[in-house]
DNA sequence: TCAATTTATGTTATAGTATAACATTCCATA
DNA sequence: TATGGAATGTTATACTATAACATAAATTGA
């Protein structure tokens, strides 16, 4: 299924993400370190509800809404983690040391999201944005179509 | 409030509508219609639910969600509605005679959102995921930030 | 150390967005 | 004018997200 060690991605990303919160002092608490990890652990991006019942997995009791969100928003404001507007749904970001604006590669086959970057263009939108006196806050750049593994299947 | 004339850009927008549903052999029917104007009514993205309330306003009866969306769905299969992904709101395509890639500027602080181009962008993107491998089906490029007008004020 | 304060999480309820499934109406055309 | 397809109506429900308030845990300062 995996056709690399994604278990190493995972615990690679989670020491990255301590790193980056213990500079920061910031708290990855517990229940932040295990949605994170939930995040993580798939390639595809993971709606909010998902995350709630496999936090339910865990333990016997039932976590509300509210919980996941408001991790969810700790992790995006720390860059550790990603929503995927198209999907409203999240992903980890590969990058989290250094703030940026993400792309995503979305595979409609597999469902798999990967983070790209074209050099410059965030770059070039902000110049474009600018020429028309227009200040940009935000960019959300979202790819759709098939992926080089499903294409060739 | 408005700069310019914009019942002017309603009108205009409706007759480009009627043109392009009429060389694709599509009806715009009543309903699509109003619809369409609704949501060309408004410089800013117009959700689902607002454009339901309008509705019911001209005449007694309440519409239905349905409605609503089946109509959104064929206005912008049709190129002449585009969804706002970070807004989950819709507004009016200004160039429906051509399929296009849209994007975006949206003002946080007026609510507008402006469709722009920006040169080679949509084809730069193309082109940089097929180096991956990556074969584009759509995308969505929407920036947030403060339109000149409200940066003056 | 302990009280005060802040930060994080729990809990309940509800708002906001979207679609499934089936019924009805409208309309083009044979 | 019967009929088949397209459009719309209707009801119910799924999915996504947040408000508001309660509790617990951690931090700080006296």
């Amino acid at each position: 299924m995996e056709r690399h060690n994604h278990n190493k991605c995972v615990s690679t990303a989670m020491g990255a993400a301590e790193r980056v919160c213990e500079r920061r002092a910031v708290k990855l608490t517990p229940l932040r370190r295990r949605i994170l990890e939930l995040v993580w652990r798939s390639h595809a991006p993971v709606g909010a509800y998902e995350i709630l019942e496999h936090l339910a997995g865990d333990d016997g009791r039932r976590a509300a809404p509210p919980t996941v969100y408001r991790s969810l928003d700790f992790l995006i404001e720390q860059g550790l983690v990603h929503r995927i507007e198209t999907l409203n749904a999240f992903v980890g970001c590969a990058h989290p040391e250094s703030p940026h604006e993400a792309q995503y590669l979305i595979c409609e086959r597999c469902g798999d999201a990967v983070e790209f970057e074209i050099a410059g263009l965030s770059k070039k939108i902000t110049t474009a944005a600018a020429a028309q006196g227009f200040e940009v806050g935000g960019q959300t750049i979202e790819v759709r179509g098939h992926c080089q593994d499903c294409r060739a299947t």
